[in-house]
DNA sequence: CGCCGCATCAGCCATTTGGCTGATTCCTGC
DNA sequence: GCAGGAATCAGCCAAATGGCTGATGCGGCG
């Protein structure tokens, strides 16, 4: 018998997963976890075979760093991320975190069961109109920001000009404007709202 | 017995919703769609006495035309609209239309179930954190932009330049930046990029 | 008909932005 | 200790942007 966690901070998506996955007979939720924190304290706890991860979970840590903690523990459970979006960058980012794969919400219920069996079996998942994008994304990979950069880009996405940024990280305008000029080449743009549409696409922010 | 029709376009929500109204025994779901336009067909046959339905239904048509054509029914069924992001300019759009209410997916499910039997009895129905909202909405109404200027601002959120906005719509540049002005005044901004943060956050886009 | 909102266009001007080159400091890893 | 990346800053310059004023044509509405 596989034994699953469920993570997700919506509790009807979680109470939908359970009855998908509850459905046949090989599978068994041994628990629910509303928050990435305590879904890492439950991990260690239940010792679940799978973890099935939503990326996005409310307030707290995101699916990524989730998964970073949950791969820490001995014995790691296959984390499983499920998602409504398919951004490219958190694909690679939940890969490179240790996940098992990557599952759209809008499966099929059957195909997310397969796919917990699949990941306790040790095998990789992705959904199909995901794998050959992160085959692309493997190829030429993301742009590496910096935590910095990053920061600028939050700022920026909300509109803010590079005056008011540098105020608020009590840098000057240079600096602000020498950021920008690497986040614009790494990016391969060259307007700020053109960064910003980039950043959004890719899950950058 | 009050029937409930579900609209969503991810079965495991939909399984999830299934679950959680069917488990007390007041409440029988009687369908299920995945589409707008399925939810249409559906309703007329089966009139339910409402229909939980999600805001944002992938590629065809959305929860609020979804709503509009449901109301025009006869019987109409109630339309109690089900939704994870709470933007102003769609709690507005679906109250217009017709909806009897508004929840959040990451409420509680008897909050949910409450929600549809208050629907039924032709109450209305919204989530606490919202109700504010809508009415501070119903005071200061959103900007009223027209067609043209929310498509100017559609190519402004995807990172356009006004040369290359005049040169999709075949106006001039002067055109554009006459068209943005306007946009920035009703948006009370002063550049581009607060003008789509302003957007995104409103829902206008 | 006259008014008004909308879309279209124009010119002027100050500010902001982005591209470029180059410099300093700090930290990390080899 | 030194190479390299990161963050910080500076100055220069061209282009894009935003604010302003004003004009035209069109369609709806009283």
């Amino acid at each position: 018998m596989t034994t699953v966690l469920l993570v997700d901070d919506h509790p009807v998506v979680r109470s939908g997963l359970r009855a998908v996955i509850e459905a046949g007979d090989a599978l068994q939720v041994v628990g629910e976890a509303a928050t990435g924190e305590e879904a890492i304290i439950l991990a260690g706890h239940l010792r679940p075979d799978v973890v099935l991860c939503d990326l996005r979970l409310g307030s707290g840590i995101d699916g990524i760093r989730t998964t970073v903690a949950l791969r820490a523990l001995d014995p790691a459970p296959a984390v499983l991320i499920l998602t409504t979006f398919d951004r490219d960058a958190e694909v690679l980012g939940a890969i490179e975190a240790g996940a098992a794969g990557y599952l759209l919400k809008d499966v099929d219920p059957e195909v997310i069961v397969q796919g917990i069996h699949r990941a306790a079996a040790g095998d990789m998942v992705l959904a199909p109109d995901l794998a050959g994008r992160v085959l692309r994304g493997m190829r030429s990979p993301l742009p590496r920001l910096t935590d910095r950069e990053i920061e600028v880009l939050r700022h920026l996405a909300r509109g803010a000009t590079n005056k008011e940024i540098a105020r608020t990280l009590f840098v000057t305008e240079a600096t602000v404007k020498s950021h920008l000029a690497h986040i614009f080449t790494k990016l391969d743009v060259d307007s700020r709202s053109r960064a910003i549409h980039v950043a959004q696409e890719t899950g950058l922010i």
